[in-house]
DNA sequence: CTTGACCCTGTACCGGGGTACAGGGTTCAT
DNA sequence: ATGAACCCTGTACCCCGGTACAGGGTCAAG
C-alpha cells in the first residue's frame, strides 16, 4: 500500500479522516486498517471504488441494507457474466483466425489480416 | 462513428492524413473506410489501438509480417484467457457469497459484508 | 546538530479511448 | 441572401484508479 493511495481513498470518502498526532501526522486506527482490507477484497471481487463506498455506507445498516448489498452483488455477478461471455467470444474468434495460419511460409498472405479485413459481422453500423 | 473519433485516429497514426477538397475538407477514400472497419473489428477482438496501429503497419509486409501478426494474435488469446479466468473467479466467489443470504429477514447481519470483511485470502499483502 | 527518512498539503499527471468546446469557414436549401 | 447544418483547427476535458511532484515540516539515529 502506497501512502498516496490512502490519501486518495480519504479524498474519495472511502476512509474517514483519521485523527492526527500533535504534529499533524495521520494516526490510523485498526478500524481503518480493516476498512482498507475490506476495500482491497471488494476490489478483487470486481466492485468499483464508488460501489465500495456505497457498501461501506451500507455496512452499518440493518436488514434493508442487507437487501441493497445483495442486489449490488447480484448486479455485479450479472455484469461479470456478460464480460466473461464477451471475452470468450473474442478469444474464440481470434483463436479460430490464428488456426488458419497454416500455409507454407513462402506463399503466405496473412489470413488473420484478411479475415479481420473482410469478415464483416452482420448488422454492422459503422 | 463520430467525426472527432476519425480525427483522433488520424492523430494516433491509425488513419493516413486524407486528401482535402479545395476548401480544406477531408475527402475520405473507400480505402480509409475499409481501414476504419478493420480498426473496429480488431477492437472487438480485444486489440488496443496501439496494437492495431502495428497491425496496420504490418499489413503490407510479406511472410515475416505474417509471423508477427500470428504472434500478436497468440499473445492476445493468452491475455484474454487470463482475464476470463480472473473474472470467473470473481463471479464464483461473489455468487457463493450471495448464496449465503438466506436467513429470515429479521435476524440478518449481511453475510456478504461479513464475508468480505473477514475472509482474508492466504498470502495477502496489504 | 546534522542528515536522511519519513510525513504534510496541493496540484498535476499517467494511460486508454475518446468527447466537448470555442471560434471560425463552407455548403446547400429555402 | 440567409439560416441551418455541416466542416476546420486547437485545446481542454471525461472516467478510473491511482501516481508523482514541489515545497515544506518532523523525527530519530549517529
Amino acid at each position: 500500500m502506497n501512502t498516496e493511495t490512502l490519501r486518495y481513498y480519504e479524498r474519495r470518502g472511502l476512509l474517514p479522516e483519521p485523527d492526527r498526532t500533535v504534529s499533524g501526522y495521520r494516526a490510523y486506527t485498526s478500524a481503518a486498517v480493516r476498512t482498507v482490507r475490506f476495500i482491497k477484497r471488494a476490489q478483487r471481487l470486481g466492485f468499483t471504488l464508488d460501489e465500495i463506498a456505497e457498501l461501506l455506507h451500507l455496512a452499518d445498516g440493518g436488514p434493508d441494507s442487507c437487501d441493497s448489498v445483495r442486489s449490488m452483488a447480484g448486479a455485479r455477478v450479472a455484469d461479470l457474466e456478460r464480460r466473461i461471455v464477451e471475452l470468450q467470444a473474442m478469444r474464440d474468434a481470434l483463436g479460430r483466425l490464428a488456426g488458419t495460419c497454416d500455409k507454407p511460409r513462402e506463399q503466405r498472405e496473412c489470413p488473420i489480416l484478411h479475415a479481420i479485413a473482410l469478415d464483416a459481422p452482420p448488422g454492422e453500423t459503422l
